[in-house]
DNA sequence: CTGAAAGCGCTTACAG
DNA sequence: CTGAAAGCGCTTACAG
């Protein structure tokens, strides 16, 4: 922190000897306050310029009880996705005066409670929260007891009562599911997260829905859980097509998944969209670009993130209303889905 | 935050009175002194628990003038490398019991003046900036004048006396480019970035030394600027293709240009590797993914983070010495980059 | 081991 | 428009 010449940090105080009038009238400069004369305000900005003062958020909140700090926690800031979803996130807020302050708990409850304790002792005005994976509800007690408002993102909570903002995963896999149905293919598997986590739950309640619709049965070894990463597309693959009657093509559970799926593919001399279909979900800036470009479920992140960022901002303004918002979402028809073999 | 019954935030004197001691003995407990009964101190941390007490840091660090909030400003979190970054600084400082304030400024100087001055007002206790392009000393004089820990990570500033960690720039890039002279390359492009940043002079500088080295002229049409970001990579490989003596190879300044500058290759139906070769830069761990498979520079970028936050640490604890990082490089070969077509 | 008191840097009525 | 005063929730000597 800036100090003045005798050493002791710069203060309102300072500012205010400085430019001759008394802090009372700094603090309203400071507000930007009509009440005070042009020539006043801009001999304390002045003052404040020279001396190199800095405004001490800490001590305005301690006596005002507001922040404009905003808590964002993701599950895994190394998922591409998450940091588009971030990135939407803090655009709302950077122009509405909130800070936000991101942390990522890499899918670790233990890491999770820390950084939440953490946050809420710096009094943040708000906290939007990718859950990890294991997050239950006594997790979050002490957050909605305390009144501090709330907004779940891309995951939900049993039995938490908050806003949530939530693509549209039932149907997104679904719609999926059924075009793979549609290209010819009768033996679909679904790949990554577990059941534990209602994205999971929705996109492979979707993926049932589809095949049930179409008479299928829902065969257990084609649903292979497993952390959302590249490692566990990969290894599915292997184990899906040692099976006796393997899948023509897989419904991945994001597109990191389908990306370890195609690595694993190739590694085999598979070619994606001919060999074996594969679809994923999010369309990271990385689907488009991947080879073959990658057939997914689309989520518009951008505007997940902004109406994460606006229902905090409601809640901050004092609306108590919960709102579960349901994310459009559409299927980009790409190259990584084709007919099955010989049908 | 958490209020009484009564309805106002629960503090430490809530504390006192339901534990029957005096404030100070609660403010004790909290701070782990040993000063304090085995029992008085249970009596404490029960009432805390049933109450639903958060410390109030602000209050704190407002009287004993110490944060626990390191800043930390990226200006691409959009940019894998620079997440994987973000994980290793973040690690440290967990265990140091730090946390890390993450703000995107997406090289917007403006961004990154508002972030560098919120980031004050919450008086942390350093700041790891990885400055946006753009950023001159004037921005960070306020800063260093104010004497707050600064750590320049992956750039430095021009005239900034501050620590900083990069990798090798160099070294690395003059590596690269020797290594496409070795496979029989004599036109060898330079796609990305901008010669008014740090990166960018080190990393040309070591390509134009290899070059210098071999007998070879630098030819300035072979040097392509740009934003380091797939677009121009795209855009570069367009560019140099149509020269009139097209380019064999080009070491890209990172690997997310070089991800660019392959998606173009592909689409004009040529072979990475065989027909045109394609070094990057970083490593992230999506190079290694690609197809295909992308030579680049490794920077080690977990110990990058690493030593960023144990620079910062030292500094925080009250070493002034700065420091100046240079993290090791190691040339990663793997199949974008071959022989020459036609030697 | 525990309590009373001062003070960190602000904001907010309240007077003037 | 401006000033004097109280108080936000803590910590830190200082007594006891």
């Amino acid at each position: 922190m800036p100090r003045s010449p005798t050493g002791h940090r710069v203060t309102m105080i300072d500012i205010a000897e400085a430019a001759g009038v008394s802090k009372s009238t700094v603090s309203l400069v400071l507000q930007g306050s009509p009440l005070v004369k042009a020539d006043t305000r801009d001999k304390v900005l002045n003052a404040i310029d020279t001396l190199g003062y800095v405004y001490n958020r800490g001590a305005a909140s301690l006596r005002n009880a507001r922040t404009n700090l905003v808590g964002m926690v993701i599950n895994d800031l190394a998922n591409p996705f998450f940091a588009e979803l971030a990135v939407g996130i803090e655009r709302v807020f950077q122009t509405a005066g909130y800070i936000p302050f991101i942390a990522n708990t890499a899918e670790s409850p233990t890491r999770q409670a820390e950084v939440l304790r953490s946050m809420r002792e710096h009094d943040i005005a708000g906290l939007i929260l990718c859950p990890a994976r294991g997050t239950r509800q006594g997790d979050l007690d002490a957050i909605i007891t305390g009144g501090l408002p709330l907004v779940l993102a891309m995951r939900r909570v049993a039995g938490v009562k908050a806003s949530s903002v939530t693509p549209d995963n039932f149907r997104g896999a679904r719609r999926a599911t059924e075009y793979l149905l549609e290209l010819g293919h009768r033996r679909i598997a679904f790949i990554g997260g577990y059941a534990d986590m209602t994205a999971q739950t929705e996109r492979c309640g979707g993926y049932r829905a589809a095949l049930e619709a179409a008479g299928l049965p829902v065969d257990g070894t084609m649903v292979i859980e497993g952390p959302t990463t590249r490692e566990t597309g990969a290894a599915a693959i292997e184990q899906l097509l040692s099976l006796g009657a393997p899948p023509t093509a897989a419904l991945c559970f994001n597109d990191v998944v389908a990306l370890g799926a195609n690595d694993a593919l190739r590694r085999r001399g598979l070619a994606t969209g001919a060999d074996f279909s594969l679809v994923g979900f999010d369309d990271i800036r990385e689907a488009r670009h991947m080879w073959p470009p990658l057939t997914t479920v689309a989520v518009d992140t951008l505007s997940l993130g902004e109406k994460a960022a606006h229902a905090m901002l409601r809640m901050i303004h004092g609306d108590s209303r919960r709102d579960d918002y349901l994310g459009d979402v559409t299927l980009m028809m790409r190259d990584s889905a084709g007919h099955p073999k010989a049908v």
